[in-house]
DNA sequence: GTAGAATTGAAAATCATTTTCAAAAGCGAC
DNA sequence: GTCGCTTTTGAAAATGATTTTCAATTCTAC
């Protein structure tokens, strides 16, 4: 079984089960996954898991638990992966092999306070990815 | 990211009269438009105007041509602006008025070689785009 | 002017996502 | 257990931005 943060697992006894399916699925898988991805992974391994109108409302409730996190990567379709509880991250995302990897910081909250001092704007939010060719596919 | 030191003017007299009227547009507009904006507004003031598709295939080829930007903020409408050719700029949206604030400074270019040396990724592009409220409707 | 190439536009197709709505599952009261 | 009520589910239809198709129009070179 894989390991579970412990606020996941309280979490988890309030979630259906169409919630609970695909927040396992996200566990096992790590990487970026869109709603279709999820839903067919999940029916390859057993055929009564949830239609993709469950998958989509799963995971909806799962990133406003703050479970889950939705990357948009510009090519209009949503990725969904695990986050830490409440928190998010950025990638680096490389266009050979896909592969993504987790920025352990965010620019964008390091220079919040600075924009507030710049522009008087307070930042509530924001998307970044970057995109390019990892070590190995270089 | 890469200079394109073509001048606007001699492109210009390369381009489509649809990329001409949409690129004509932009240039008095300078806020971010989706593609139907844009289109109802060359409808509006001449109804003989390009269509729907003709503004798409425009838009694409001034992208291209590194005269306009394609700005994603993560509702799946792809919105358009000038940009000094070949440059690009990122914004701070205001979630209340949606006025947005171009910033003078990439924030990731700045850690292009950090990211290199940290991760051994090299940078190629990037989406990013800030969320808040601003100073006029704090 | 004429042939071949490029551009255009209306309608149809695509595709991710959302909505609808009726059936199934969960649940508390009795 | 079972009755009644709420929640969850899922298939099909709807949505909405964008892309494709393809025939008609406009350009361009000769």
């Amino acid at each position: 079984m894989a390991k579970q943060p412990q606020s996941t697992v309280a979490v988890n006894a309030r979630l259906t089960k169409g919630s609970q399916k695909v927040l396992q699925l996200l566990e096992k898988r790590n990487s970026l996954s869109t709603a279709q991805e999820i839903h067919s992974l999940l029916r390859n391994e057993d055929e009564s898991a949830p239609g993709l109108t469950t998958v989509y409302r799963a995971l909806e409730s799962l990133v406003a638990l703050g479970l889950v996190q939705s990357v948009e990567l510009g090519d209009g379709e949503k990725r969904f992966e695990l986050v830490t509880p409440g928190e998010h991250h950025h990638h680096l995302v490389c266009e050979r092999c896909r592969e993504s990897i987790h920025l352990d910081q965010c620019l964008v909250e390091d220079l919040e306070s600075a924009i507030k001092t710049k522009y008087g704007f307070a930042v509530t939010g924001h998307i970044l990815e970057i995109f390019g060719v990892c070590k190995r596919c270089k």
